[in-house]
DNA sequence: GTGTTTTCGTAACGGTGTTGTAATACGCTG
DNA sequence: CAGCGTATTACAACACCGTTACGAAAACAC
C-alpha cells in the first residue's frame, strides 16, 4: 500500500539499547532524543512513532530494569534460614543498586518526573518486593519473627531501609566518616532481631 | 563611579523567596530563570550576579532548606528517655519531610543533578543528624542500646530507615495496600529494639 | 503512467540555561 | 554646567532541548 516501515521491532530494540546504555553511564537526563537518534542513524520521529515521547521511552526502559530488578532478587533461593533469606535479599537489593546506579535512579524516581502518560497504572517496582514479603512469612511460620505484625509490615521496614542506606550512598549523602557498606549487614540484622520478639518489647508504648 | 546597584541584598533575598515558593510547590523542575526574573521584575542577568547559575540558586535553595531541616530536628528536646528521643527525631523526620516533599527533594537529590560548581565541599545534610547521634550516645551511656556498635553506625541505621521509608511514600512507590503512615514508628521501635541487646544475637554471625 | 496512501526525514515552534553586547546612569573632571 | 569614564544592567543572540507540522519519498492499484 506505501512505503514500507523502517520503524519496526528491530529499529525499536536498537533504540532501547542505546538509550538504555546512555542512561546507564550518564543518567536520565543526560538522554537527548536528538542524539539517539543520530547516534542510531535515524530521526526523532522514530522515537515518537514507537515509543509516543521521550516519558514513553523512559517507561519501556522502566520496565527493563524492573525486570531486571525483580530477577535479581527472585535469584536470592530460600534456605532453611528465612531470616537469613531476608538478610541476603537486603544484600542483593544493594548490589543491584550500587552496580546499576542510573537504573535503580530510574526505578525510584519521582512519578512527576516521569511517565506523564501511564501515571494511572501502579509501578511495578512494588511487585518486586514480593520475595521478601514470602521470606518474612516463612520466618513468621518458623517462630523467627513475632506474630504482632503483618508480614507486610516487617517487609516494607527491611525495603525501607535498604532503600534508604542504599539512595543515601547514591546520592552522595553517606557520612563522611562512616561508610555505609561496613554496617549495612549490621543495620539489617539489628532490624531483623528487633522483630523477632514483637514489636515495642523494650521502648513501646510510651507515644502513639 | 558607575550606575547604582539594584541586584543588592534586598533582589537577592526577593528572588530566593520568590525562588523558593515555586520549587515549594511544583519542584525545582518547575523553575524557569526567565519566569522567576519577570515575577521578581528584572531580568535574568539578577540571577547570574547574584547567584552566578541556576545550580548556583539551587545551591542557596539547598542551605536555606537545609537550616529548616535542622532547626526541626533539633527542635526535638532530649528527655529521659534517649531511646524515645530517638523515635520522636525519627518522627519529625519524617514530618519534615511530608510538609515539604519539595525541598526534602533538593536536600536529596543526586550529586550530578545539582551543584555541579560547588561540588567539592562537603553536603551539609550529614551535619543534620547529629542530633540522632547525640540521643544514641545518651541511650548507649543510660543501657537502651548495646555498645557493641559505634552510635554514628546505629543512627545510621535509623536514618537509614527514616529516609528510606520517607522517600518510598513521596516517591509513590509505597506498596497499595499498605500505607506507610500506619507502621513508621512500629518500623523505628523494632530497629531500637533490635539494637537494644547488641546486634547479631539471634540470626547473626551466618554470613559475612 | 498517474493516483493514492502510508511512512518518514526535515524544518519549524516554543521553551530552556547561558553568554555577548550595547545601552544606561551615575560620579568625577574640566 | 557639559562631557567623559566606567561600573552595571537589560536585551538579544546562541546552542540546545522535546515536540509537532508538513512536504517529500516509496510502493501498490488502476
Amino acid at each position: 500500500m506505501a512505503r514500507p516501515k523502517t520503524h519496526d521491532e528491530s529499529l525499536r530494540l536498537r533504540l532501547l539499547h542505546r538509550a538504555a546504555a546512555t542512561v546507564f553511564d550518564r543518567g536520565a537526563a543526560a538522554l537527548s532524543l536528538r542524539q539517539l537518534a543520530a547516534d542510531v542513524k535515524t530521526s526523532t520521529t522514530a522515537v515518537y512513532s514507537l515509543f509516543g515521547s521521550k516519558a514513553g521511552l523512559l517507561s519501556s526502559l522502566y520496565q527493563e530494569a524492573v525486570r531486571l530488578f525483580a530477577e535479581r532478587l527472585a535469584a536470592v533461593r530460600p534456605t532453611g534460614d528465612p531470616a537469613d533469606d531476608v538478610i541476603r535479599i537486603g544484600l542483593a537489593y544493594r548490589e543491584y543498586a550500587v552496580a546499576n546506579p542510573h537504573l535503580y535512579a530510574i526505578l525510584f524516581a519521582d512519578r512527576g518526573v516521569q511517565c506523564p502518560s501511564d501515571s494511572g497504572r501502579p509501578r511495578e517496582v512494588v511487585e518486586t518486593y514480593r520475595p521478601l514479603v514470602d521470606a518474612v512469612r516463612r520466618g513468621q511460620r518458623a517462630g523467627q519473627f513475632g506474630t504482632a505484625s503483618d508480614p507486610e509490615v516487617i517487609a516494607l521496614s527491611v525495603w525501607g531501609m535498604a532503600h534508604g542506606l542504599v539512595s543515601l550512598v547514591l546520592s552522595g549523602n553517606e557520612p563522611p566518616e562512616l561508610a555505609v557498606a561496613g554496617c549495612y549487614e549490621r543495620a539489617l540484622r539489628a532490624l531483623v532481631t528487633g522483630w523477632r520478639g514483637g514489636e515495642g518489647s523494650a521502648a513501646g508504648r510510651a507515644a502513639s
